[in-house]
DNA sequence: ACCTGAACACCGTTCAAGT
DNA sequence: ACCTGAACACCGTTCAAGT
């Protein structure tokens, strides 16, 4: 049997999901389908364009919403559906942050909430402003979830050390990420609509 | 003469600005110094460690604003000093994003801007959610607008290729970085007060 | 059409040894 | 106290050669 584009990706999310992106290298890829690093380079003309195709087959898992009579709630069932596929794939954000969203699915998904954005009022020229404030806010929520998420204990009594107790109150992180999630997208939200109908 | 971790630090920055974060490794930055890349772990633990301290040099460049009676006065002023710092050194951002933020100056900003967002009437549980917000929106900006300004004509002519007439005037790029920048901070500020006094 | 071998030009890090 | 030499265990990428 021989490896395809798609084999190859499928093995590159197995190695994501199980060492990370760190460990994520030609060389390892290669061995996870029993052949070397210098074949890939036949597939795929560089790491670059693979984590491309990576970011396509993920995103091909974001379920998109039904249409709604509310851009507000469809763009909102967008982004969480954003999320839990991001949380699905460990390490997928900096995969995502490092390719181009060129290919089909991801253009599609940028259609989508292009749209939807000007149906909200959002002026034309603002528009990849907006979009961009989006989606790095979910981008960036889901990198320091996982970062919280899997500091050792080590690290949190390293840091803590540098703190006051004043400190240790303001900077206390919340528990309860769906939740926080959801607050920071209602504050973009309620600030397109007051900025909109100013 | 002996080198130090100023002069450490100081040789990073200058390579940063010559050739990128690409090209700021342990060996470039010894070579630039005349000496041995296994001589920096005498003052540094590792990489991880050099990046916190350059970090730490990029925010004390950062002037803080005099206080204000109105915080968001105040926070706006910290934010595009924080642009414009960013902006000052080639390929900040990934340094800044690949480093913690336990160093002084560090964590004098993230008091700063803690006790204004606090002002400001945002709850303690959310502070955390908030101020990440904000602060990853200036990274996530000035890495955008980065990527835009250092595009090849060849990437553009690429990149447009793929779109329909339909999409270039939803995906048009627009230059006023500036104002854009202040639109995103706006609608985050009226997005606090529309959801804070709900 | 698809894969290998071998090389090139790099990385970060460790550590015994030098001065 | 500060630096070197040499090594270890890796990278991404290229390209002639194999089948």
């Amino acid at each position: 049997m021989t490896v395809s584009k798609e084999t190859i990706v499928k093995a590159s999310i197995r190695i994501l999901d199980r060492e990370g992106v760190e460990g994520l290298s030609m060389r390892t890829i290669a061995k996870e389908l029993g052949i070397k690093a210098s074949s890939l380079y036949w597939h795929f003309n560089g790491k670059q364009e693979l984590y491309g195709a990576i970011s396509e087959d993920l995103c091909l898992r974001l379920k998109m919403p039904a249409e709604s009579d509310s851009p507000r709630d469809y763009l909102s069932e967008i982004y969480n559906a954003y999320r839990a596929m991001l949380l699905s794939v460990r390490d997928s954000v900096p995969v995502l942050e490092n390719s181009m969203p060129n290919t089909p699915r991801r253009l599609e998904i940028i259609r989508a909430i292009s749209a939807a954005f000007l149906i909200m009022g959002v002026p034309a020229e603002k528009l990849m402003t907006i979009s961009n404030l989006f989606n790095n806010y979910v981008l960036s929520f889901v990198a320091d979830e996982c970062r919280f998420k899997n500091r050792t204990a080590e690290e949190i009594r390293e840091f803590e050390k540098l703190l006051s107790p004043h400190d240790k109150t303001l900077l206390r992180v919340p528990d309860d990420f769906d939740g926080q999630f959801l607050y920071g997208l209602q504050v973009m939200f309620a600030g397109l609509e007051a900025v909109g109908s100013a």
